[in-house]
DNA sequence: ATGCCTAGTGATACTAGA
């Protein structure tokens, strides 16, 4: 079973590149992020057409969630717990094929401090907390998304230039820390521990070309699923498709 | 240190991204 996560940077800016995706690597399920639209205008139609079921969770101009599945979906909820005036859509949770599946696109929080690094943070710690019930529910669980977190130096071009950043401050890898305390298995780093992996290429200065990027995209399992993995990766061609997200898409394969 | 680029909104420069 295939499961990617994929930050579109605009599910309608760029659907015809996700629809190429989809086509191509042709995953099982597919979490997205940054839909940058409200509900009534996620494109249902087309990803129908391509092939899967739908959930998702949009808002005007920003932010927004969704999973895709080529089998059906079970809504657990949409929103994480802790916050009833959160006004953000960042936060969907499903289970398919018996698997429970959260999709995120945790705040950015630039510039910090401020407003939006306090807020990033108040929502890391909601889904610390959210996440330590997942992963003792006896259930299979993948938590995955845009983290927004560089975990350590090793996941960017040019670590000197990122310390003060909201997405390599030592209060973000910090939060990552206790998360990952929780037992949770990192794919990608734990398959490839030496590699140089990305998962963004910033449009500014032809970073991608540069190859100067971030890996800021995860894939977390639980305990129950730590000994499935099969293989994983990242779509990077992708990124250097016309008209694309600034994200590449990431994914993983499990046998289950 | 700054802006480099891009999407969305709405019709103009702005916010936001990372």
């Amino acid at each position: 079973m295939k499961i990617a996560t994929y930050n579109v940077n605009g599910v309608n800016g760029h659907l015809p590149v996700l629809l190429k995706w989809l086509q191509t690597s042709s995953p099982d399920v597919a979490c997205l992020q940054e839909l940058k639209a409200p509900d009534e205008k996620f494109p249902l139609a087309a990803i129908e057409a391509a092939g899967y079921h739908a959930i998702w969770h949009g808002q005007k101009s920003w932010n927004g969630v969704a999973i895709l599945s080529k089998t059906p979906i079970i809504e657990r909820q949409r929103g994480l717990p802790g916050d009833p005036d959160d006004t953000h859509s960042r936060y969907i949770e499903a289970e398919v094929n018996g698997l429970v599946i959260g999709c995120l696109y945790l705040p950015n929080g630039n510039p910090a401090p401020g407003p939006k690094f306090d807020y990033k943070m108040t929502w890391f710690q909601r889904l610390i907390d959210h996440a330590s019930i997942l992963y003792d529910m006896g259930k299979p669980v993948i938590l995955t998304g845009d983290y927004n977190v560089i975990p350590t130096e090793h996941d960017v071009y040019k670590p000197e230039r990122w310390v003060d950043d909201a997405l390599f401050r030592p209060e973000t890898r910090a939060a990552f820390g206790r998360l990952m305390a929780q037992g949770w298995t990192d794919v990608l780093r734990t398959l490839y521990p030496d590699e140089t992996i990305y998962t963004f290429w910033d449009y500014f200065r032809n970073a991608f070309g540069r190859n100067a990027g971030l890996r800021i995209d995860h894939f977390l399992l639980n305990q129950p699923l730590r000994k499935k993995i099969k293989a994983a990766g990242v779509d990077k061609e992708v990124r250097g498709w016309e008209k694309t997200s600034d994200h590449g898409p990431v994914w993983i394969e499990l046998k289950l």
